[in-house]
DNA sequence: AAGCGCCTCAACCGCATGGGA
DNA sequence: TTCCCATGCGGTTGAGGCGCT
């Protein structure tokens, strides 16, 4: 096949009843022999992503849920731009939709970060970081979560505003550590996300008690890590069972033995 | 209603990696 | 060891949708 002759472009509902088709018969595999057998007028490589990003069972669609977004921003933190990877952490998601949804979030990040740093006020005018209040105010999520709220809509000056009333009335800023709003306007809103979940409580509680054993076993890094990726100890919801993705299991394998 | 600009996300591209011959 | 092919991965692009004027 010519590969002048391949189409591009956006699928028609027909390739990929085609596609899905050939998948089920041949597997998931050898995309060239797929594209060519299956008479599809595309490449390989574009049967593969079609399948993998929107074709495959369990796939989800749509906007990622808070818990999801939470983690996309911890293991982002610590992986960087290792969207497969983080990917394999949501069930359901694409290493394609991590990207896009980091990238957005990104620019609103930068849209937020811009704003605050034009209307910079020259003292703190409204985050009280000594209060108590500060922190019992927080978000909570529904799977017990605490979380701070990242505002989308700050573009304006009126939404400047708002944000800076928003943060004011909720007390959501959980300004771990920082003394004044300088540090918050120069290191950048995702510092401010803080994940403590229970499970993470829960199983920090245990590995102290385990480390006393045995210190040198677990780091301090992979027990974090082992809580937060744990496939046993998340919720996915929608009936997902974590075994339908060994990969998942596999890299926890590797955090537990403490490779990254 | 039309035009415009911005945003999202599906899809593409090119390089890296892995595995078999 | 080297080569080749299949697959994986991350960066980038562009079509289409949506909101604003």
């Amino acid at each position: 096949m010519g590969e002048e002759n391949l189409r591009k472009g956006p699928w028609y509902e027909e390739e990929d009843e085609r596609l899905k088709a050939f998948v089920a018969v041949l597997g998931a595999r050898r995309w060239d022999s797929v594209a060519r057998i299956s008479g599809l007028m595309r490449s390989g490589k574009s049967c593969r992503l079609r399948w993998l990003n929107y074709l495959r069972p369990y796939l989800k669609h749509g906007a990622m849920t808070p818990q999801e977004e939470q983690i996309i921003l911890g293991l982002h933190e610590r992986w960087g731009n290792k969207w497969a990877k983080i990917a394999r952490r949501l069930p359901g998601r694409t290493d394609n939709e991590v990207k896009n949804y980091w990238r957005t979030y990104l620019r609103k990040k930068e849209q937020i970060q811009n704003s605050l740093l034009l209307h910079r006020p020259t003292s703190s005018p409204f985050i009280d970081v000594s209060s108590s209040e500060t922190s019992s105010s927080s978000d909570q999520t529904n799977n017990g979560q605490t979380s701070t709220k990242l505002s989308s809509n700050i573009n304006n000056d009126d939404n400047n505003k708002e944000f800076a009333d928003e943060l004011n009335n909720n007390g959501a800023m959980i300004m771990d550590g920082f003394a004044d709003c300088d540090d918050y306007y120069q290191k950048g809103l995702s510092d401010y996300v803080i994940t403590n979940s229970p499970y993470e409580n829960r199983l920090s509680d245990w590995i102290k008690m385990l480390s006393e054993e045995q210190s040198d076993k677990y780091s301090e890094d992979a027990v974090e890590e082992y809580c937060l990726d744990d496939p046993m100890t998340w919720s996915y919801g929608d009936g997902i069972n974590a075994w339908d993705f060994p990969d998942m299991i596999w890299d926890d394998m590797d955090l537990f033995n403490g490779n990254d």
